[in-house]
DNA sequence: CATAGGTTAGTGAATATTCACACTACAAAG
DNA sequence: CTTTGTAGTGTGAATATTCACTAACCTATG
């Protein structure tokens, strides 16, 4: 455990474990037991890495809050068209959780919402960042004309998110079996169709 | 405990609140301490009443399940337009939440999926009635030429699914402090915009 | 007097965390 | 080159707490 902010090897190995076993045991299944267990090593060890349980966590959700941001970030682009961006934005979240699939709990987070505040914060603020980099997009879609005026920007959002989210749903009921990155794109096209012009 | 499927009144207190307990403390919360200590009674009173904690969230489920179905289906009345339709059946469903918020935990069920088998039967038993009610609307919107037909019924059904529980989740989120009926005729409108010709 | 529904006082299992201890790599000091 | 201090990382055993659940007993009422 040391002092900085950095993470160290050992520490991404234990967060990506917990992952793991998070979307395949559920909150419940995730204990200092079983990510010992995935980790061989003794469950006293976990502690040489964090303070607690819970640090773990954290430290997962605002792993995936700093890359989401800085990805999501750099796929918008002025000069592409207000669909460009949205397509882009949204692939690149359906890929990254096609390689990341132990990172979905984050979206399907109603289970980790009651675990701490601390926890409850950074989800709510990784709800937040995305919502406002959406709602970028459809302001310039509004603007340049692309997109539906009919609906306030505001009031699209949690149709948007929401069908992402239920479509992350979907995919973890099915036990992570089929494709998310075409499921997605199918999802990514209808969105489209409906608040396009 | 009797041996009927007949649910008794101390039954429904005790689901009710288990239901309370578990949109305020979440699914973690849900302990047979919390439950007797908000029933006012020991611990093992409880066991007077149902076999196990399992069997309290089976009747919790299978009650929503029940009545969720019977008041849906009034809902539908083939003589109505499909928006009316569409209108009377999500009206139903935020009335019924606003009424029994702590029911809501079925709609935001991901805590619960990972608790058994038998749960996450039910709920996804909950899902599906949900869809076919909502897939026939679509349909009969379709042929009335009222919806478009851009978008697959098969495809629409997780964006309008999806702002369903997403819209719930904020409500959950904000502490069930804002009017869910008031919120959700609005989100009803929206959607209906979008999918209306 | 049998039963429904309550009580108190347990049970064993699981949980997160702590502690004393051991090993290793490596750098500084002699 | 050897000694030695130290930081990092592991272990096993023990901890208090919490959990779901049970057994034995009490009592009002139909």
């Amino acid at each position: 455990m040391t002092i900085t902010n950095e993470i160290s090897n050992r520490q991404l190995e234990i967060i990506e474990v917990s992952g793991k076993i998070l979307i395949e045991k559920g909150i419940k299944g995730l204990t200092t037991k079983t990510v010992a267990s995935e980790m061989n090593f003794s469950e006293s060890a976990i502690y040489r890495h964090f303070k607690s349980k819970e640090e773990i966590l954290v430290a997962l959700l605002s792993l995936l809050k700093q890359n989401m941001n800085k990805r999501l970030t750099a796929e918008i682009k002025p000069q592409n068209t207000a669909a460009e961006n949205f397509k882009a934005v949204f692939t690149s979240q359906f890929n990254y959780f096609k390689k990341n699939p132990h990172f979905v709990v984050a979206v399907l987070s109603d289970g980790l919402l009651d675990e701490s505040e601390e926890i409850k914060t950074i989800i709510l603020q990784l709800m937040q960042n995305k919502m406002q980099l959406l709602a970028q997009i459809l302001e310039q879609g509004k603007i340049s004309n692309e997109f539906t005026t009919k609906i306030s920007t505001e009031d699209l959002l949690p149709i948007i998110l929401g069908s992402f989210r239920f479509q992350m749903l979907k995919w973890k009921l099915s036990g992570f079996q089929y494709d998310i990155s075409i499921e997605g794109s199918k999802i990514i096209d209808n969105l489209l169709a409906l608040i396009q012009k």
